[in-house]
DNA sequence: GTTATATGGTGCGATATCGTACTAAATAAT
DNA sequence: ATTATTTAGTACGATATCGCACCATATAAC
């Protein structure tokens, strides 16, 4: 894949490309600081995002999954994981058909604070929005996910 | 500043939220780490963007206006410039103005290795993005733009 | 001028993130 | 069947990030 035709990477694309990046550095930033506040002491954005993801893709998935869904290193996610598990957040169960996974499910006091969170969060987040066109932000969202898929596909982790 | 008409939140628009933030927030990641793969041992993406901050925005400014570019605290703006001093990449004097603050100086090195990673990352970034009309970028940009501005309204640090 | 307050910077401790090395289990090779 | 390789998860150490407390200097109040 190497510039395939459809659009130019004219030369002035080139400070565009570092400055997309560049804002999106600093909003993810501030979106996640803001999201941290929101959370109880002791949790982050690491720990709301895995409550959020198990919600929306679905429940019972194993560690490794959710490393790779995050792009984190394992460990990593073995770190979060734990955090959750102390605040009864989620609770970790052996796989059943392969020894050495576990499957990770959500417990009804993580899904209470997902839920409570969004509640406060949703409504700040789609204020930040306001001003912006709902088809612009649909684009702005393909694109993203467009870009991510790249990011992904030359990824080892 | 409380949904000041010009766009409507409408219902969907709060998924839609949830959506690009949680898009923004993986591409950020993937990013860093593609970016931090990319430079010698030792640094991070967030050391690269002192050094391309010096150059973008100019020379000589005070650790804690670094501090608020980035939205980080100080405390940790103090361990980012430690490691560019550590690596030689910047130099650190007193404020002859103001004797509590210091001022920040990009070093030939600093400036080289900024270069150098450009001209690694930049092509990569544009190819990324190859698929992505130049207008679109830009009303990316702007609207990444205007959501960190009212990000950083609200904000403390 | 003295005192109170605000600001810039650092030290320190806690936790998050990540790389390396390791164990256990599953899968492939023979 | 035995062995080699791959994969899931963890333990551990190193560093990044961050909150809190502290010091020094500058600014404001009086």
């Amino acid at each position: 894949m190497h510039n395939s035709g459809k659009k130019s990477s004219a030369p002035n694309s080139l400070s565009l490309s570092f400055e997309l990046f560049n804002e999106i550095g600093i909003v993810a930033q501030l979106a996640r600081s803001k999201l941290t506040d929101q959370l109880p002491e002791g949790l982050m954005s690491s720990h709301f995002g895995v409550l959020n993801h198990l919600i929306r893709v679905g429940d019972g998935p194993t560690p490794m999954k959710l490393a790779s869904a995050f792009q984190v290193p394992k460990t990593t996610m073995t770190h979060t994981l734990k955090g959750l598990v102390a605040n009864q957040l989620i609770s970790i169960k052996p796989c059943p058909e392969d020894g050495r996974s576990k499957r990770v499910w959500i417990t009804d006091a993580g899904h209470q604070l997902r839920q409570q969170t969004i509640a406060i969060m949703g409504p700040e987040l789609a204020d930040l929005l306001s001003n912006i066109p709902d088809q612009q932000l649909k684009i702005m969202i393909e694109n993203l996910t467009s870009i991510r898929q790249e990011l992904d596909a030359n990824r080892s982790r």
